[in-house]
DNA sequence: AATAAAATAGTAATCGTTATTGTTATTAGA
DNA sequence: TCTAATAACAATAACGATTACTATTTTATT
């Protein structure tokens, strides 16, 4: 039951995530705002950020390999990873959210919610590997 | 290119991996395997596991939250993942392989996977916060 | 302004995992 | 079967990502 109470830091972390449409690292986002607020800690940033998440305001991406990363985007979407550098993209299809109930017939628990993640090489990645061949 | 060669280690630990049917971590399976390989180090467990992913032998499974597990079944297939107590279940339904090819459709990069994981409380838990309310 | 509580910066600690190192086990060839 | 080459090992150190701790500062409330 403890109340919230206002921080710039939150809120600079919050804009911040906002306004890029990358999916960064908390490192990354703390690198960023440290040019804002020079002392900022990175536990700070750790902790707004997981805050963010469960006030639901943020989502927080775990795509199987390297460091969890935050998207300011809470609409139901997909994200495509490329194995070769991590990059992470979104994909502009809409999320099948009656997934959701055609999984439920086959599983004993309540479901209220999925994540999917696509996997491959990104076409940077795919550029360059044609060149070095 | 270096050649494999045999360990009754990591046949212990496959075999291990495929007689279980839940999702185990793998320190888990270390506890496990212990019994049989006092000695075993959770290195080897590691290496080795991973060294099966790369054979496509086996599975990892990042879900998100707590370490990663192992799956035995390659099969394409889905998990249920219960955010009370983490416990992975695996979803007798089909994957949905076109789902790749639909998500090609909005992706510059060339997708050759995908992992969905659903999410919610599983039987055993509702029970208990039905019980305690 | 005074008080209480939450948030902070700085730092230490934790967890899961990978890397290193000297030794042992497996394999291929003489 | 012996030997040499090398992969795999156990033990342990190191690492990266994240969380926990603590004394101080901010925010909100009287």
């Amino acid at each position: 039951m403890k109340a919230l109470k206002y921080s710039r830091q939150r809120e600079c972390i919050k804009d911040c995530l906002m306004r890029r449409h990358d999916h960064p690292t908390a490192d990354t986002l703390y690198m960023s705002i440290r040019e804002e607020f020079p002392n900022i800690s990175l536990g700070t940033v750790y902790r707004n950020l997981n805050l963010l998440v469960d006030l639901g305001e943020i989502r927080k991406l775990s795509c199987g390999s390297g460091p969890d990363r935050f998207d300011g985007d809470t609409s139901p979407h997909y994200h495509f990873v490329c194995r070769e550098c991590g990059e992470v993209e979104d994909l502009p299809m809409e999320a099948f959210q009656d997934l959701n109930q055609a999984a439920q017939r086959y599983c004993s628990g309540r479901i209220d919610s999925h994540a999917t993640y696509f996997y491959g090489t990104c076409e940077n990645c795919s550029k360059k590997s044609a060149q070095s061949a």
